[in-house]
DNA sequence: CTCCCAGGCTAACAGTCATTAGCCCGCAGG
DNA sequence: CCTGCGGGCTAATGACTGTTAGCCTGGGAG
């Protein structure tokens, strides 16, 4: 049976990201991850290969999987509008879901090595295009009125990012109220309001 | 002669910020600083107290500076749309001329250590209850249409931070284009457009 | 019952840092 | 000329950390 492997694996993973969000990745020791699953830092390495690694899988993961929320997203509509709004809508419940992930994403990227980096780096630049795209055209086809395609793009990705920094499963803001009025602000900062 | 004091020692806080904003407080060395100045590592302590107290000097620096801005921006109207333009314009302003401060304040909070992170804690809440104020107000005063006044001012803060994350001075946008889109975002945003 | 090994532990290593101690040089004031 | 010292340097200290080596145990396979 190899079926539902490595819980322990998982275990460390996600307590990894839980410190690294609350501490930094530095500041964070392979001890302190330990302690986290009941277990001193060297017994680590019966289970991950390094400190590195760990941070590694967390941000490829990490864009991995918002690079295909967000294909998901516009895959579904043609109107330039409503494209956004879908791309807008992922791009928010993914940061408030996920948003140890995003944090860590965000915040991590200069401790992670080089050949990694860069590879996140491509997928973060692909992102931004993507968005950068969805308003160019609807700005093209009439039904966005904007200045620079460029810092409203920013302006709306900026959004998603904070939303990590701030939101609470358990706040008293539902992820569908956050996601409604994110969306909202998104189409009324292009003027499709 | 008292008069314009130490060049030495600005210039090492100087390159600290420099520093601390592109590699991180944790991983930016002593021997980093003191070779951005031309000296070694050691010899920083003959104008500094320690790393900590660069980190703190930036920090609090910062935050005074950012709520100085902003009480002198709603000083000069009452009117609440005219309040809130003119506090997002300095916001926008302040993070875009001073980037490498707000970047390191908004990132590197943790590393402060206790007595001076509360503190800087403290004065961003204030200033965070500003700006929910002001929405607030223009909310009550039926100039603003929000349903949420603290996602609509969590949102227009968040545009600042992200500002700090990609604006270059010789970048192709100019500190005035950024701040005017930006307070045109924000207006839109609380439906104020 | 025996054997194996997954998975934990402690000890040790090698490296990195912030910070302190103590030295020394050049120059400004007398 | 000498003397004090601002401000630099090297060496040393002490703490911490990621990682490796090697040991031990308990439970499942045969």
């Amino acid at each position: 049976m190899t079926v539902a492997a490595s819980t322990r694996t998982d275990d460390i993973r996600a307590a990894a990201l839980e410190l690294f969000t609350r501490n930094g990745y530095t500041a964070t020791t392979m001890a302190d991850i330990g302690a986290a699953v009941g277990m001193r830092g060297p017994s680590l390495y019966k289970h991950v290969a390094s400190k590195q690694d760990l941070l590694v899988q967390i941000m490829t993961g990490t864009m991995d999987a918002l690079l295909a929320a967000h294909r998901a997203a516009v895959a579904t509509t043609s109107d330039p509008v409503e494209r956004l709004r879908r791309a807008v809508d992922a791009h928010v419940r993914y940061h408030a879901r996920h948003r140890l992930e995003a944090f860590v994403g965000a915040r991590e990227l200069r401790s992670l090595a080089e050949p990694h980096r860069e590879a996140v780096l491509r997928r973060r630049d692909e992102y931004e295009r993507g968005f950068r795209g969805l308003v160019h055209d609807g700005a093209e086809a009439g039904r966005f009125r904007v200045q620079s395609v460029r810092l409203a793009s920013y302006a709306i990705l900026d959004l998603g990012m904070g939303i990590a920094a701030w939101y609470r499963a358990d706040g008293e803001l539902s992820e569908n109220e956050v996601a409604w009025q994110y969306t909202e602000f998104a189409l009324r900062l292009v003027g499709a309001g």
